[in-house]
DNA sequence: CACAACTATTGAATCGATTTAATTAGTAGA
DNA sequence: TCTACTAATTAAATCGATTCAATAGTTGTG
């Protein structure tokens, strides 16, 4: 064809800058809108514009950045991405960045400290512009967030509430959470409650718990503390659900009664589930059961999970809005609002839960 | 501290040089391993890593990859990363990735295929070296691929067979996983066996039911007509549950008897489990259920979910390594050998299915 | 001893953009 | 008339590496 030279090299500004008769510094100005823009004549850029069209003109990314010395980029660095927890995040993370000009760039530690770091340097060194972290409840607090505080990088969390200067967290209100969960149970009529704490490490364990006993408290509802356990420490995404498993038999051994269980999250409730089934009852017939995260899979087993929702999706869009913002105000003084961002969750009806007969 | 300059201007290689008291040619060839460096004297060698190393030196990617042309990443575009299909497939890329100078660079269509396109037309501008597609069951094979051929770019799809040339594939032998699950109730002692086949656009659907089919006719097994059914073309991940859910419902109220289904995937059979409790019957008492896939929650289930086994992260990193292949023996005329790779899927037994009584 | 071949290192060009300071022209105010 | 400012455009420097051709020095060989 006329005009495409059969080497296929890459068409670049300076080609541009030939067939539109203009300067590669006027053709730069105008494609990228610099604030110089402003000064050039709107014929020019339309010719500018045309030229570039025709050509099919990209620009280099690197040569881009190297001389912006931006990246464009968001780093997105995820604990552990098999926890079902986290795929809607990203979803949210990822509309909200699709209207921008920010790309993000994912990372998946894969449940492995070492790989956190190691990714970590992996993005600093990708210049991002902004970090978000989505920090599944196995993602360990101490120190590992060290690294985050030296270099000025706005950073947003996500699921864990990391109260450190120039980072921002986005997570689940899990006191009123464990309070709604004890309320539904509550008003269908029961009163022997069983509680399977998450591990005592985690925040939102303390804090689901909190509300759990607050409700109590408000409403003289009796918590048994034979009936209250609390699940070891969590090595991987479905310890919690061996963990339910275990001490679900154990309750169920130990011969206390309770006609409903309130579960640290959906994967210990559908471990509590399995073993109700392996002594021969089942939920809600013998033992109403109530979950929390409303992770995926919530709604496809049988019966379907009641649970407590945590609005993931937008918990992944809030830290996306507050890093851009942070972002937008000013590029050098880059600082996301320190303070916690709570979203409130919900209750989700479905089949694991009953009216006590 | 003395030596460390007040301004926190990155260091180059030019203070590298400076500090080594070599030219940056020397250290560049050195510190990147060029193939010159053969000629470096050793001593030469140490004393420039070790300023190197002393300075923190890192080298920036952008103007790296602007000089040499090479990226050093491989695009992995995920069509729908909420398919839980996709995930451990995704462990098995990055892994394999790990032990090489490659990076990952992650992004996730969301199930939109104008996401897809500009994903993909993203990835080439970031001038990824190589390409991976994570292909779930609901990725649209008509002309979505077109683009794939136009640029010379080594390429692997998993999870779906996609023949042209220039691109790899890696999926599971779908033809005798489906073989597997029939042989599997066969051998339990069941006769009466409904099949609930996947949407008919899909390979994967036709070959499983293949399987079937030549399993029952070596051992003259009669497969009722009216026990087999379709799956509707599927919109999202979950259709497959909400579709084996009605077909379900609708075998039941046709009276016909069976003792045991085979279902297309994991939630097609989560969606049977779930119609016939909402029948007052279970599995596998009154019916055994096979599903396909292995997802993660097969295990989570109540109960366990007998199923086939894609060997995803093998899947993630036969397709990773073949595409190393491809890219190590000449960048230029990377060449992914065309055929497909078949790999072994597995029967993993749980407890949805059992001895006919 | 001349010539090649190899070792060891470097100067200078280059990748493709952005950005700064400079240039020109026009126009308004003192 | 001179200054000051704005509008419109551009030449040239720059970002931080890689790469190629060039330069010596050294060794081998016929």
């Amino acid at each position: 064809m006329a005009g495409s030279k059969s080497k296929s090299s890459r068409v670049t500004l300076i080609d541009v800058a030939r067939k539109s008769g203009f300067s590669p510094s006027t053709v730069s100005i105008v494609l990228s809108e610099a604030p110089l823009s402003r000064y050039v004549a709107a014929k020019t850029k339309e010719r500018i514009r045309k030229a570039a069209q025709s050509l099919g003109y990209r620009p280099d990314v690197f040569a881009r950045s190297l001389r912006s010395r931006r990246s464009h980029t968001i780093g997105v660095l995820v604990f552990d991405i098999s926890d079902p927890f986290c795929v809607l995040i990203l979803r949210g993370i990822e509309k909200t960045l699709q209207s921008t000009s920010y790309l993000p760039i994912l990372m998946d530690a894969q449940h492995d400290r070492e790989q956190f770091e190691r990714y970590f340097d992996l993005l600093m060194e990708r210049r991002v512009e902004g970090l978000i972290v989505v920090a599944n409840w196995l993602f360990d607090e101490g120190g590992l967030l060290e690294r985050l505080k030296d270099r000025h990088m706005p950073t947003m969390v996500v699921g864990r509430d990391v109260s450190e200067k120039n980072i921002g967290s986005v997570i689940v209100d899990n006191e009123t959470g464990g309070y709604i969960a004890v309320k539904h149970l509550y008003e269908l009529g029961h009163r022997r409650i069983a509680v399977i704490r998450g591990p005592g490490a985690l925040s939102d364990s303390n804090r689901r718990w909190n509300g759990i006993h607050r409700f109590a408290g408000e409403h003289s509802l009796q918590l048994d503390e034979k009936l209250v356990r609390q699940l070891p420490g969590a090595i991987d995404p479905i310890s919690g659900f061996e963990g339910g498993v275990q001490i679900t038999e154990d309750l169920l051994r130990s011969r206390q009664k309770f006609t409903a269980l309130v579960a640290f999250d959906d994967l210990t409730a559908l471990g509590a589930i399995r073993a109700l089934s392996g002594a021969g009852r089942s939920a809600p017939r013998d033992c109403s059961i109530i979950g929390f995260d409303d992770v995926p899979l919530a709604a496809l087993s049988t019966p379907g999970l009641t649970t407590i929702r945590q609005p993931m999706e937008d918990m992944g869009s809030a830290a996306t809005s507050r890093l851009l913002n942070a972002l937008g105000n000013s590029r050098v003084t880059a600082e996301v609002s320190t303070n916690l961002e709570l979203l409130r969750p919900a209750l989700v009806l479905r089949d694991s839960t009953s009216r006590l007969a």
